[in-house]
DNA sequence: GCGACAG
DNA sequence: ATCTTGTCGC
């Protein structure tokens, strides 16, 4: 069953057709979820972060996988995918435009990151499961997000200094992620958990990914080379 | 009912 | 996400 929502996923002839076929893959998906594992401690092993960047005009999208060595985060392998775009931006189905393209990356790479951390959410998302959910269930891999913006969340301002944090809330005051300042007197980042990582250790993760940035170097680096990929795309095919 | 809404 | 110059600062 996962195979088959995995080639769903893969495979841009095999796309969802609509916002309904998507939701229910997404239920399927959502099955396989695992809350109740710590995850990998910050500071040691690989970790990877992936992005994507398009362009609608030439209908292409192209993904990164970058795997940083997580104690001194120099670049350990680097890995690029170009495709189609199959799938609009829709709130809450955000998976289903980035995830074809984002796992052809990783599955190119030669070795296996510990953790991998989305640009997006995870656990913090209207039905509960967004992208970094999917991913993580896809691949295995324990996953995190970190989104920019709070989406339709809200949270107390945390305090000024680096490392501070607050709770980040659904509507129905549930908490689905953390406001976290990774840089201080600089807007926070928005941490949910994936798959396989609590909240305290995603947020760990995130802060000593993010030493002198306010994004995690993870998240940088792979928002630079899919731009260079999709450019170097563009140029030659 | 209408708008807002990760990237 | 993307459209986009110069500019302020380390």
């Amino acid at each position: 069953m996962i195979a088959r929502l995995l080639s769903h996923l893969m495979t841009t002839s095999e796309t969802p057709a609509d916002e309904t076929e998507a939701r229910a893959i997404q239920d399927e998906l959502r099955r396989g979820v695992v809350l109740d594992e710590p995850g990998p401690p910050p500071g040691t092993g690989l970790v990877a972060g992936v992005d994507v960047a398009y362009d609608d005009e030439r209908d292409l999208v192209a993904a990164a996988a970058v795997v940083l060595d997580a104690g001194t985060l120099e670049v350990v392998e680097e890995r690029t995918a170009v495709g189609r775009v199959s799938f609009p931006y829709v709130p809450g189905l955000l998976a289903f435009r980035e995830l074809p393209t984002v796992l052809a990356a990783l599955d190119a790479l030669t070795v296996t990151p510990g953790l991998v951390v989305c640009d997006g959410y995870g656990l913090a998302h209207p039905r509960g499961f967004g992208l970094a959910c999917h991913l993580g269930v896809v691949t295995g891999l324990p996953s995190i997000g970190v989104a920019k913006n709070p989406f339709t969340f809200t949270y107390e301002e945390p305090g000024a200094r680096r490392g501070d944090a607050a709770p980040l809330l659904a509507a129905d005051g549930a908490v689905v992620g953390r406001a976290l300042r990774t840089q201080g007197g600089i807007k926070p980042v928005y941490v949910s958990v994936g798959h396989r990582v609590s909240l305290d250790n995603a947020c760990a993760h995130t802060l000593a990914l993010s030493p002198r940035y306010r994004l995690p170097e993870t998240t940088r680096r792979a928002d630079s080379l899919c731009r260079r990929a999709l450019r170097e795309a563009t140029r030659t095919g």
